[in-house]
DNA sequence: TCAATTACGGACGGATCGTCTCGTTATTCC
DNA sequence: GGAATAACGAGACGATCCGTCCGTAATTGA
């Protein structure tokens, strides 16, 4: 009854290094971060990580791909859920906690992955899975909690809450039209908490 | 003082030739909302509408700008300010225009452009100008009549309501984590005016 | 008439893509 | 031990597209 559970190399042929990984998700995280997704490329990674080419193609897809590897886990790692007691005080926590990843240097890098996913369909399927919708997933009892208090309805639409409250904050960080600090994440905090509290998020009892 | 209000070609050298222009933004108004920007090639513009290359960047200094030109009238024309009477009413309505805009054919157009401004601060500019700053000002007496109205404080902050309305459809439209629909427009209208007649949007009085 | 100037279409060198080949190395199966 | 297999770094390769340069054509002004 041994199945694929041991993790021992049973195919044959050489193994993959565990280093050549290693080193190609250091170069394209440092190359992503300082340079940006468009400007980095998969000869500059390989040239940086000191590996052929090939050792890349054969692990990721797209450049896209490796890039998500090489950055995912230090961004979610920026944004934990709040727990204030109140939900203004989540969602203005929540939309400072994001401002802040936005101004930090590299805070360019989620940008470069919004672009990318615009012309890569298979990126922006792990995009949405790996990123939007685990965020989404994590920040869940903000809502929950909220309803529990007796805050908002119970029948709040906790996606579009959330649409509302990630969404000026996006629009601003893409377009650059008018200044993405913490005084407008508050701003955005208090007005989408005064719009669940209104009970506008819940289906109209019209 | 005959000043330069007279279009007689007084430069020396050879004129432009209008149909030269004509042709090249026909062809790259075809071929970024049939294909997208990001597909759209200089090359392929150039050999669509029958000129040199040199031709087109004579003209634009980008892809970007010259799509721009190609595509902006045509976008601009779908979006009108509503003016229903109410400022819900008004915010519903510029949001199912621009959800319709999105469902078009070509409506990925709009994607395009902002995924390039993420690597093209020229563009980005001009993107922010022509495009982001028009439609914000075409749609202040919006807010103008709601403050009128007395439906929400004299001091709301206009650009915060429309980072408000148009950051979650946007959010929607690039990341596709969910569907981006007339009911989805509706419902984030409604979250808005409720959210800026709770008073909000304007200063914190305490 | 002719020098100066600018537009024209197309040719050109350069960057990067993703694939492929080379000679070598590490591992499995018999 | 030896054949088969697959990963390794390096880089050649054809393809695509970039942005500029080149020779020619059209126009102005002396």
């Amino acid at each position: 009854m041994a199945s694929a559970a041991i993790p021992n190399s049973k195919k044959p042929g050489r193994p993959r290094d565990p280093r050549t990984e290693k080193a190609i998700l250091k170069a394209a995280n440092h190359l992503v971060t300082r340079t940006g997704l468009a400007e980095m490329t998969i000869e500059g990674v390989a040239e940086r990580a000191g590996v052929g080419k090939a050792s890349i193609y054969r692990r990721w897809p797209s450049k896209g791909a490796l890039a998500f590897d090489a950055v995912l886990d230090a961004i979610l790692a920026t944004q934990p859920t709040p727990d204030t007691g109140s939900l203004e005080g989540d969602l203005v926590d929540t939309a400072r906690n994001w401002v802040a990843l936005a101004r930090l240097p590299g805070g360019r890098t989620v940008a470069g992955f919004i672009a990318e996913i615009q012309s890569d369909p298979d990126l922006a399927a792990v995009w949405r899975q790996h990123f939007v919708s685990r965020i989404r997933q994590e920040r869940r009892p903000i809502i929950e909690r909220a309803i529990a208090r007796g805050e908002i309805p119970a029948r709040s639409d906790p996606e579009l809450i959330m649409d509302l409250l990630y969404g000026p904050l996006y629009h601003r960080y893409l377009n650059g039209h008018l200044p993405l600090n913490d005084a407008f994440a508050r701003s955005v905090g208090r007005m989408v908490a005064a719009a669940a509290a209104s009970g506008a998020a819940a289906p109209a009892a019209a």
